[in-house]
DNA sequence: CTGCATAGTTACAGACCGGTAACACCCTAG
DNA sequence: CTAGGGTGTTACCGGTCTGTAACTATGCAG
């Protein structure tokens, strides 16, 4: 729950689990290493037996989550298998209680707000990762039997994304109330296009 | 243009101007008051002097790009005087241009990423201003004859948040490609709906 | 019991951070 | 000429940061 989680399980585990909520509620730079460790229940020593720099930390904490997000895909195919369509829309159901989930926006694109220099290791793994995502949710529209595809699945992860940062700085009382009512009229209309 | 502009104007002016820029390129808590006074062609004292530490100027920085902004909704009404709709696509387009202009997102959103305590006096300026701004969009898209202004501003504005993020993880060659397709495309089926 | 990998502890290096004190300098208003 | 406000300079404070060194404790395999 709090910071301070120090289930016994091998120490770079606790590490890396702790240092993605903690890299997600205050920001990369806002958490020092020393910081994490004892969070963990560690030590700085460990942690840079496990990894060679902060860095490298931030890039496995980034892979982390893209595992995260990717098991939730999975699930959206084990309980409507076969069913695209019913799984485009438990995505933007998913997408929603995301958004109401707490007011920190998307962990790579604060990631990328915080990390700018061009050459920094994470940034090739961000890009790596959201380029991934997009194509996932790209062809879910396509086998949804959506002729658009790529245009709706765009939109929609624009969206997403805007609803996301919309909470970091208005609050979930904002545009971002609005998402599902968007997302779903899009995918009627784009429903009742013509299928290439 | 580079970091180092030491045009000849007051002090305060020269650290303000340069702290938008700096904190623009690189993040804020990228950024010391030392480079940022050093950049201006001055020193840490005289920063001090105007500016009551570095969150006050900070907030300064935000307030001075939400002015810049406001301009922007100005030479629309200038360019297009009394056309709402015709102003609406110029807002269109500007967003667009924005999109190219760097690969850094919006730095209001950006602010919101990297200052995560829930008091720091940036998040309300940051509310407040974003409020406006959404404000802005709604009376424009109302005034412009649409009748769910509300929707569309919050739908656009969503979408252009959201490709600002999308240039930023993926760059400029993503999904926010699509940005003025979309908005036209929303404009149009808005239009067509009734009008209250 | 021995040996070895893993983990914890303390201390430190070197840099940078935001912020302040004390003082010298210039320019301009009177 | 003089007084004073705005500015520049240097040095410093206490704190935090990433990263390392040297050493100790633990637990498990043979």
């Amino acid at each position: 729950m709090a910071d301070g989680v120090v289930e016994r399980s091998r120490p770079r585990d606790r590490i890396l689990e702790t240092a993605r909520d903690m890299f997600h509620k205050h920001g990369i730079k806002g958490v020092g290493v020393d910081a994490i460790t004892e969070a963990a229940g560690t030590n700085k020593m460990t942690l840079y037996r496990h990894f060679e720099s902060k860095d490298e930390l931030i890039v496995e904490c980034l892979r982390a989550n893209a595992a995260k997000a990717g098991a939730m895909w999975e699930a959206f195919e084990a309980e409507f298998p076969g069913d695209k369509l019913a799984q485009l829309h438990a995505w933007v159901r998913k997408a929603a209680v995301m958004l109401n989930a707490d007011g920190r926006g998307c962990d790579m694109a604060n990631a990328a707000a915080e990390l700018t220099e061009p050459e920094h290791p994470a940034r090739l793994v961000i890009k790596e990762l959201k380029e991934a995502q997009r194509a996932r949710l790209v062809t879910l529209c396509r086998d949804a039997g959506i002729g658009q595809a790529e245009l709706l699945a765009d939109t929609l992860s624009l969206l997403f994304e805007g609803a996301r940062v919309s909470v970091q700085t208005v609050g979930n009382e904002g545009p971002s109330t609005q998402f599902v009512r968007m997302a779903e009229g899009l995918i009627v209309s784009f429903r009742g296009a013509a299928a290439v």
